[in-house]
Parts: C-alpha cells; structure tokens; sequence
DNA sequence: CCGTATATAAACACTA
DNA sequence: TTAGTGTTTATATACG
C-alpha cells in the first residue's frame, strides 16, 4: 500500500508545479513532478468552446421554445465559441468539435488495419498511436450520433413541455414543478456535456490535444464549473421566465425526459437527494474493476456485440457467436498487437475513469452550487470580481489571471480548498489512490479550507476526497464534537464515516490509522466506563505536542508559541476553518451550521488556552479573525512569502468578504498540486 | 543529513 | 474461534 501511496503521490504532483512556486510553495517544494507544459491554456479552451457550443443550442432550443417560431439551426452555431489566443495551432480542432472525424485521420478498414498489422510495418508504438486514433475517430463518430441524438431529444423534451403546456394553460403550476422541469433540462445538458468532454478526452487520447494529466484537471475544471453553473443558471432563468409568464401546467413533463439514465434522478429540489446519488456514483466508481464494462456471459462476450467484433481496431462481422470466438482465438491472440491494444484499451478505461471522476466532481459541484444558491444568492458573481482582485493586487504574482478568472466560479460550489485537492487528485492519477496524507497543516496559515465550512463539510460528506486534516486533527474534533466530549472507538469509526466519504472506503486502512493514533498520542486519553471504554481528548496534552513540531525552527518556536499556541495540524485546520468562516463567505452563510459553531468554539478554547499572550486572539470578537493575526506573525517570521497572502485577507477582511478565500484558494490550489494537504 | 510528525502496515495481546 | 479493540514496531515520506 505503501509503495502505491510513494508513486501517486508522485503522480499528484505534476498538478501544478508551476503554481506552486506562487506564494509560499517555492521553498518547500522537493516532491517530484512532473514536467507542466503549458498546453492547458488549449485543452481548457476548447472545452470552454465546446460548452459554449453546447449553451448555445440550449439557448436555441429556449428561444424556440419561448418563440415558437424559427427553425433549429443547432449546427450552425457550432462554430461560434471563442478562442483562446494561445490556441492558434489547435484552431482547426477547435472550430470543429462535433465533426472531427474530419480531421486528418482517417478511418481504416479493419481489412486495412490487419494488413498493416500482418505486414507488421509499423512498430508496436506506431501501432498503439494508430489505433488510438483509430478508436478515436470511431468514437468521435459514435459522438456525433449521440450528439444528435441528444438535440432531438431536448428538442423533443421541449416540444413535449410546450403541448403540456399548452393543454394545460389554464391550471396552476408548483414551483416544484417548474424546478422539476428545469433540472430535467439540467440533464439533458449535463449529457450534452459530458459527450463533449468524451469528445475532448478523444482529442487527447488522439494526440490532437496534448494535456498532461496534472495540467488538465485546473483549467478543464475550473472552466467547466465556472462556465456552466453561471450560463446554466441564466438559461434556467430563461426557462422559469417562460413558465412563470405562461402559467402552464407541465405535472407530467418530468416524464419528458427520459431521455438517458442520467436524468432519472431529476430531484425535484432536494439537493440531499442529488448529493445523495452523487455519492452513490462515487461509490460505484471505486469499484472500478466491476460492471463498468460490458460483463461476459455464457452467451454473450464483452468483445461481441450485433455480430461485430468489438475489439479495438476490429470490426469484423460474425452471424455466430462460435464463429466470433474462433476468430477472437485467431486474430486476437496473445501476442505483442494484442499486448498492444490491451495497453491502449487500459489507456482509454483509464482516461474514462478519470473523465467519470471529473464529471461526477462536476456534478457534486454543480448541486452545491446550485443548494448554496438558494440560500445564499449571488455567491458566485462576487468572489469572481473579488478574486481576481485579490489575486492580482497582491500576493499573485504568478497567477496568471486568466486561469484565476474561471477558476473563481467554481469556488463557492466546492469548497475551495477541496475542490482544489480534487483537481490534483482527480486529475493527476484518479480518486483513490492518493498518497499518504503527508502534507501536514504545519503549513498552518496557508490553511485555505474552503470558506465555508457548512460547505466543505458537506462537500467532504459527499466527495471521495480526501480530507486534509491528520487522523489525530479529526479523531480530535469527532470528540469534541460529542455532546460529552468522548467517544468510543466505535463512534469515532462512524464519526468519520458520516463526515468523510473518503473514509467510506479502506476501513481497515484508516480504522487501524485511527487506532494507531488513538494509541500513540497521549493527547487521546482512553477512559473505562461501565460499559466499556471511551476516548477523551486531553487538550492540555494536545497543545503540547504542537511546539514540538514547530521546534525544527528554533529561533521562530518562541514566538510561534507564545503567539500563536496552536500547533500546525490540528488547529490548523480549525483555524483555516474559522478564519474563513468568518471572514469570507461566512456571514451569511454559515450562520445556520451548528458544526460550524462547535468547531469554532473548539477552535476558540483551543486558541485561548494555547495563545498566551492573547493580544492577536483576545482583540478578536470574531473567532475566525484571531488566527489570522497569529498566522501572519509566523509567516512573517518564517516565511517571507506568506505574509503576503494573510496580509492579504487580513485586509481585505475588513473590506471585502470574499476576497480571502480566493486568495487562499489560490494558494491552496498551488499546495495541493504538489500533495494532499495530509 | 537529521529529527520530528505523520501515514500506513502489520504483528501481537487482550477480551467479549 | 472470531471480531473488535489496543498497543507496539517498522517503514516511508514530508518537512523544518
């Protein structure tokens, strides 16, 4: 396990080398990575252009729908998106995403395909190259069909709406129903861009798209959430307009969309529920070597599909099922082209399941946003202009601001800290396998957390990722959290689960980490009781072993200690949670959240008890605003880059909310491109 | 390079 | 005997 841990953690880290050397990763940053080229300005654009493309049929379809009058002319639109300026070599792929097949390769015969490889004139490298364009192009083709298919079906959804509408023009309408509606519209888009990033993901595997696994994930998600919540919403709005001035009555328009599998759940407006599948997706995915692919059957093989050969690069016809076999047996042998074309195949699932991870993020994303946004307008808009603000007024020299531009939209969805983790994760290697949860708070003040903690809680319920907080940090706060502030081994086991999705899974993993931490730090104190036995936290014990960790810096212990008190890892997530509690996003959001509150008078006591010299916590009404002050001592002291960026949301903290976070999410996003925040 | 902190794995003991 | 609970040791990694 160990070892796996070692490579991914590697493998985390090409995610953002580059960003890292922002504010205060230059100094520390000895992990290995991965070279960051900068392709990503191009991949991340044409996504964008392809989601563009793909608003703008929706708005077609809305303006059909709420016009009734001109024709679909979906495919003219389709070259109408924007460019990015670095994408010049790629424009050609760009303006042409639904038909790429157009593009340079062209589609072999299998004849042709086994010719070259009988003839074996290329090398296996060749070959691997070849068929991938290969399975590209035939899937690109297949796309094209499901993009079509896609619009009839949104066409068609809509047209159905209208007639209900129409019918029952003169009956009322519940929001509820409305809401319904629009997510199953939702849906519809959700797939309509899904095909488009399968499509994307087939540039890439093709070649025509070069995107580096750790680059990827950023600006392909930051643009992907940023860009579709907002247009999404404005179409919505469009759509609920409509409605709203025709009164009509679509009850069964729900049905409407039955389209594909995925609009099945179409929650009316629970977000719980929508979460609640998002997590089951989550689970499913982890069973990744399951019934994802095709399962072979005694009578069916996953290879044999309409009497067609699937594997890859073949399509040769059979009418029996033996005959498929006999040629499976052939043509299909263990040999170095099968060798071949099995490590593209695995390429290809690999991708996929990065693509389902990223999309299931999108997804978890998107239902935050979209519950936030009702009780929390306009979270978005805001830290957009706040950040870029932040960003390039201060401590953002590297941050190049048309990545912190698309980036910000996502913010208040996934809980900055964590989404960023997501991206390195997700994208780096894939949801499960990340390293050992190394990077350590110690960090502390560059404890970006997300804003919100109601928000990143629920993010961290929902989302596989992992948490950034050591198992003592959280075995600590699951007990504080209990009304008599102990737990039995058993609660905290639940504890973790109800609060980590992450920790959903590898129980035997993190259950014997728990116990090991239970048992090795004195800070958790066992207790008999009647019925058995419970954990305690001895705070007292706990602060102690902070200034041991920070004792590496001697000179700086001193005053660390004195002013701050509260060791890197456990307060420090307390810290970051509070501070942005309260400071960001926090004063209308998080009013409702009793974790919340428990955690910052947790973090409150702790601070008090730790801080001696109270100056930066006891000036402080606000729980949230004494870490900070503390914070920006150490930094100051110990590291000159930091000071920056806490100056900044110190600052701005009095002006504007939600600048901190961003500037925080910036950084975190550098911190956690090189590890997992452990 | 060293020490510390953490994560992970695993062996082992104890007990219900 | 088994599963759960605790303890302990070993190893790897990150970081100061």
């Amino acid at each position: 396990m160990m070892q796996e841990s070692g490579t991914e953690a590697t493998s985390n880290g090409p995610a953002n080398e580059n960003g890292g050397a922002s504010v205060e990763g230059v100094p520390r940053e000895g992990r290995p990575k991965s070279a960051a080229p900068s392709a990503e300005v191009t991949a991340a654009d044409f996504l964008h252009l392809q989601q563009h493309q793909a608003l703008q049929m929706a708005r077609q379809i809305l303006l059909q729908q709420q016009q009734q009058s001109q024709p679909q002319q979906l495919q003219s639109q389709q070259n109408t998106g924007r460019k990015s300026p670095k994408a010049n070599d790629k424009q050609q792929s760009l303006q042409v995403p639904v038909s790429v097949a157009m593009m340079t390769p062209q589609v072999i015969t299998p004849q042709q395909m086994q010719q070259i490889l009988q003839q074996q004139v290329l090398s296996p490298q060749q070959l691997q190259v070849l068929l991938q364009q290969q399975q590209a192009l035939m899937l690109q083709q297949q796309l094209q069909e499901f993009y079509k298919k896609q619009q009839e079906q949104l066409h068609l959804q809509l047209l159905q709406q209208q007639q209900q509408q129409q019918q029952h023009a003169g009956s009322k309408q519940s929001k509820e129903q409305v809401s319904a509606q629009q997510l199953a519209f939702q849906q519809q888009l959700l797939q309509v861009q899904q095909v488009q990033q399968q499509h994307l993901l087939n540039l890439q595997r093709q070649g025509l798209l070069s995107i580096q696994p750790g680059q990827t994930g950023l600006p392909l998600h930051s643009l992907t959430q940023g860009m579709i919540p907002t247009e999404l919403q404005q179409l919505w709005k469009e759509v609920t307009n409509a409605h709203v001035k025709e009164e009509h009555n679509n009850s069964s328009s729900n049905n409407g969309h039955r389209g594909l599998d995925l609009s099945s759940p179409a929650p009316p407006k629970n977000p719980l529920l929508n979460q609640h599948a998002s997590t089951n997706g989550q689970y499913m995915s982890h069973k990744r070597e399951g019934s994802t692919l095709e399962e072979p059957s005694p009578h069916s093989h996953p290879l044999y599909g309409h009497g067609v050969c699937k594997w890859p690069g073949c399509e040769a016809v059979f009418d029996d099922f033996h005959s498929f076999l006999k040629h499976l047996n052939n043509e299909h042998a263990l040999d170095d082209r099968s060798t071949a074309q099995c490590r593209v195949q695995m390429q290809v699932v690999q991708q996929l399941e990065l693509q389902l991870a990223k999309d299931k993020e999108r997804l978890q994303a998107m239902m935050t946003h979209l519950h936030v946004k009702s009780t929390e307008p306009k979270a978005t808009p805001q830290p957009l202009n706040l950040v870029s603000n932040v960003t390039l007024s201060k401590s953002a020299p590297e941050a190049s601001p048309p990545l912190s531009l698309p980036q910000t939209p996502t913010t208040p969805t996934a809980p900055l800290t964590p989404l960023s983790q997501t991206h390195s994760v997700i994208t780096a290697t894939n949801l499960h396998s990340m390293g050992p949860m190394r990077r350590r708070y110690s960090e502390k003040y560059n404890m970006p957390i997300s804003p919100d903690i109601s928000q990143n809680k629920e993010f961290y319920m929902n989302t596989d990722v992992r948490p950034p907080f050591t198992y003592a940090s959280l075995i600590r706060q699951a007990i504080l959290e209990s009304p008599e502030k102990q737990l039995t081994l058993n609660e905290i086991y639940n504890w973790f689960t109800r609060m980590f999705a992450y920790f959903r899974r590898n129980a035997a993993t993190w259950k014997n980490a728990v116990r090991h931490n239970l048992s090795l730090h004195k800070c958790f104190v066992r207790v008999e009781n009647v019925k058995g036995a419970v954990w305690t936290v001895d705070e007292i014990e706990f602060q102690k072993r902070r200034p041991q960790k920070i004792s590496g810096s001697p000179a700086l212990v001193k005053n660390i200690q004195t002013s701050l008190g509260y060791g890197p890892t456990l307060s420090a997530a307390f810290q970051a949670s509070m501070a942005e509690n309260n400071i960001p996003l926090y004063t209308t959001a998080s009013i409702g959240s009793p974790t919340l509150n428990s955690l910052a008078n947790a973090i409150r006591e702790e601070m008090n008890g730790a801080m001696d010299h109270g100056n930066s916590n006891g000036s402080d009404s606000s729980p949230g605003r004494s870490p900070l002050p503390a914070m920006h001592h150490i930094s100051v002291k110990e590291e000159p880059l930091d000071p920056e960026d806490h100056d900044g949301p110190l600052s701005l903290v009095t002006t504007a909310n939600h600048s901190p976070d961003f500037d925080h999410h910036r950084d975190y996003d550098d911190e956690q491109g090189h590890d997992d925040m452990l």
